[in-house]
DNA sequence: GCCAACGTTGGC
DNA sequence: GCCAACGTTGGC
């Protein structure tokens, strides 16, 4: 099966690329809409790759890389009444919420902001970008998904002209 | 803090 | 099944 490529978003306040990078991995609990679960229940799949995106942060940007590193299991927040993700509605025999694991594969070693990518012709088509759109959990195509991790390595900083 | 856009809920 | 009201997301 092929590789495919993902976005994540987390407001950094919340689980941020640092928090990832020190944790290995985790599970991507908290998810409460059946657009974006559905993406980590049936078509997520190991090795899957995923830009980590700070949304609610100034600015908000992409900040790394993290790869699906298990398959979507039920959420344990939804059963837990301590929990802010806490499901009242959802019998532990049944449960609605799923998430898979993804662990840590980079930060970049710079943030790539929302509006250098708004600005990007070539990344017009991204989900995140689109009107009204607010999906935690999004597909991106490999070519978007490069072009952004070279805007995260240093050599591609500021987008500095090819000639001069 | 504001508010546009979206998703969900619940009355009918 | 419609749709108004409400809650949430997330950029600004």
């Amino acid at each position: 099966m092929t590789k495919r490529y993902w976005l994540m978003k987390s407001e950094p306040s919340a689980y941020s690329i640092d928090d990832l990078k020190r944790d290995k991995s985790t599970l991507w609990e908290g998810v409460r809409n059946y657009q974006a679960r559905n993406f980590m229940m049936k078509e997520m799949k190991v090795g899957d790759q995923a830009l980590f995106y700070h949304s609610n942060a100034d600015p908000p940007a992409a900040v790394g890389v993290a790869e699906v590193s298990g398959l979507a299991e039920p959420d344990p927040t939804q059963f837990d009444a301590s929990d802010c993700h806490y499901d009242p509605k959802v019998a532990p025999s049944n449960p609605t919420w799923y998430c898979v694991r993804v662990k840590f594969k980079e930060k970049f070693a710079r943030e790539v902001p929302l509006p250098e990518m708004r600005a990007r012709e070539d990344l017009q088509s991204m989900v995140l970008l689109q009107k009204g759109s607010r999906l935690s959990i999004q597909p991106v195509t490999g070519k978007e998904f490069k072009i952004i991790c070279d805007l995260g390595s240093r050599a591609a900083a500021i987008g500095r002209p090819k000639s001069r």
